[in-house]
DNA sequence: CATGCGTGGAG
DNA sequence: TCTCCAAGCAT
């Protein structure tokens, strides 16, 4: 395994490396997501924020807009959190045992076992989606995989084989033979040295194995958003609630479509409720198609004027009117997004045809 | 213990 | 276009 890891092991950004910082800030990216996907976000992040300290003193807006477009921005506002933690009460150094360490916001058993390991060769044992293809079928595992006790046992599993020596390069290895070799479609068991004792191989249940239980259908939502500009072409943009879903983002405000009710009304009524005032629809501005982790959404944003009252954040924690040259220095949602640069190219083209 | 959380790439 | 999935964690 070590040997085949030797002879195959990828650029790893924390590779060689050897600075717990780094290796944790790695990590946290890593959950849920491609290597190809966090690489560049670590190497801005490490640039941004090259120390412990440095994290600690930032403003979460700092942060969230360094992180935006990675997604799950609770691991960015738990890590900055969780920064404040390592600063005051450990001196500033990355715990390095088990108890300290998961006392930390967003540390689970998977990145507590990935830092403990890699970063301070302690023998803990990692399990991710990789090892839990890796060993489910290795083991002959036929149970779900989604399911609770199907992971323990897979950790079960893997604590028992983590060894003493190179334990980090171990759990690297495996998560790296998931990642090249035994891929959860056609994998490639001709390349893999784990072949003579893997019981999915002999069985030719690698397609079977790991089962999976279906997923649920996600719901797709209409939902209408308001762009309110003002006369001096400012627009309204609202701070999404701490604990909310996107929390700490930056939105133009909006909801979900009801029944009997079309688009525009839509519009002026989440506006009413969001920010207690009343709008004018001027022109459907972009219509565009997102898919979040749980549900999928048709967004359907208009320009809008405001007709009466003066925005309040009545469903969020601020509402700014802010240029459109400011909306890139906001974090802001791959959805949301979308309708900034939008607006920042028309903007641009105007000011390009007036000159 | 099950569910809510983003995004981009592959098939 | 659609579905699945990727180095999980908090609640």
């Amino acid at each position: 395994m070590l040997a085949w890891y030797d002879n195959n092991k990828r650029e790893m950004p924390w590779r060689d490396c050897g600075d717990p910082y780094k290796i944790w800030i790695s990590e946290i990216m890593l959950q849920q997501t491609r290597v190809d996907q966090a690489t560049p976000y670590f190497h801005r992040f490490m640039e941004r924020f090259p120390t412990v300290e440095s994290l600690a003193k930032a403003d979460q807006q700092e942060v969230l807009k360094v992180w935006e477009g990675l997604g799950y921005y609770s691991r960015a506002r738990h890590l900055h959190d969780a920064s404040k933690l390592v600063a005051e009460e450990f001196d500033g150094t990355v715990p390095d045992n088990w108890d300290d360490i998961t006392e930390l916001k967003g540390v689970g058993p998977y990145t507590a076992s990935a830092i403990l390991s890699i970063a301070y060769q302690k023998q803990h044992a990692v399990v991710d989606g990789n090892v839990i293809r890796v060993l489910s079928r290795y083991l002959g595992i036929e149970n779900d995989v989604r399911k609770t006790a199907t992971k323990n046992a897979i950790q079960e599993a893997a604590d028992e084989r983590i060894p003493e020596e190179r334990p980090g390069d171990f759990n690297q290895a495996v998560m790296e033979l998931g990642a090249t070799i035994c891929t959860p479609s056609n994998p490639d068991c001709e390349g893999c040295p784990l072949q003579a004792g893997c019981v999915a191989y002999k069985k030719v249940k690698t397609e079977e194995i790991p089962y999976k239980s279906p997923a649920k259908k996600r719901p797709h939502h209409q939902i209408g958003v308001g762009i309110i500009m003002n006369e001096d072409e400012e627009v309204l943009i609202a701070l999404r609630p701490e604990d909310a879903m996107l929390g700490g983002m930056w939105e133009f405000p909006g909801g979900k479509q009801e029944e009997d009710e079309d688009m525009e009304e839509t519009v002026a009524r989440e506006l009413n409720e969001e920010l207690g005032v009343e709008v004018a629809i001027t022109k459907p501005f972009m219509k565009l198609d997102h898919a979040y982790s749980h549900f999928k959404i048709t967004m359907h944003a208009y320009l809008c004027e405001l007709e009466n009252g003066t925005p309040s954040p009545n469903t969020s924690q601020e509402v700014r009117w802010i240029s459109i040259d400011e909306l890139e220095d906001y974090p802001f949602p791959k959805a949301n997004r979308k309708l900034t640069k939008k607006l920042m190219n028309i903007d641009k083209g105007q000011q390009e045809l007036e000159i």
